[in-house]
DNA sequence: TCACTCCCGACCTAAAAAGTCGAGAAAGTC
DNA sequence: GACTTTCTCGACTTTTTAGGTCGGGAGTGA
């Protein structure tokens, strides 16, 4: 149930991305610097984002990273997905695939319900959303909750 | 964004355990064999939730183990917090204590809802609950969804 | 041709996940 | 009181994943 620092990683410098704008690529290294993200890591990343079309890159001088796409049609649930494969596994199964015994056959509902709550954000929220702070009305209001802060 | 097979079986072995009733203690081997866990291991898990008062055991013969609280007074997450602790994590840090910069700002809020929306099912469902197969409503509107059932 | 930057496989280390082993300690039975 | 049963629990193992690092190669623009 957590979130890998590779996939935290991937929205960080898309985000980045999606804020550079149309304009010219940004350098790896930028991206690693503005984020604090490691350099060689991040490359992997961003390899494996390109491997997904999500990014494009050229290299050579003037070279770098951008979006394929515009940043308000790209998700987060697309770039966690880029970098992680499917969301909210059981067992690194997919839960629709699990059969449970007798009892516990209504536990693979409450997996799903959970993967599809979980859905709902990440594919929900696009890129331009982030860069502008301005996060959709029912994500928004799921982060106010004061409760949805404490620790748990 | 996984839960992991320590969780599950925790989770099903409660199960079993509330479907037991309040009779006798249910012996591990039970547990293990009517819910495919290996045994050894769920041994282990069982104790986890005893330390964590969540279960009973007593030794010998007639020994076994059994809730400690009503099965409708068990949520799904206080058996996979027992077993794995806060739910939801980046980075293994809770997301509230963690900082963005600029740009990503606003992924905090994020991460805040997705962890929101992933407690607000495993809160709501207890073990009675799964075992009478009858799951609260939000739940089970959330499972019935046909594109909940997609793989993605 | 040269500097720059991405491309990408190989490698590494630490930790976590998943599971096994074996001795011991309580509880009930005969 | 011996015996059997069943939980207790630390130690150990094995496999996989996370989270990186290294170093050469290859395309690009000046």
């Amino acid at each position: 149930m957590r979130v890998s620092a590779k996939a935290d990683y991937a929205v960080r410098a898309a985000i980045e991305l999606a804020a550079a704008g149309e304009g010219e690529p940004v350098k790896g290294e930028r991206l690693a610097t503005s984020q604090d993200i490691p350099l060689q890591f991040l490359e992997h990343i961003l390899l494996e984002l390109k491997h997904q079309g999500l990014v494009r890159a050229r290299r050579g001088a003037k070279g770098g990273y951008w979006l394929a796409r515009p940043a308000a049609d790209v998700t987060v649930a697309d770039v966690v997905r880029a970098v992680e494969g499917p969301i909210a596994n059981v067992q690194s199964m997919p839960p629709e695939t699990i059969e449970y015994a007798g009892n516990a056959e209504s536990l693979r509902d409450v997996w799903i319900a959970v993967r599809a709550n979980t859905r709902s954000v990440l594919e929900r929220v696009t890129l331009a959303d982030l860069v502008a702070g301005d996060l959709p009305a029912e994500v928004a209001a799921l982060a106010a909750e004061p409760d949805a802060w404490a620790a748990r």
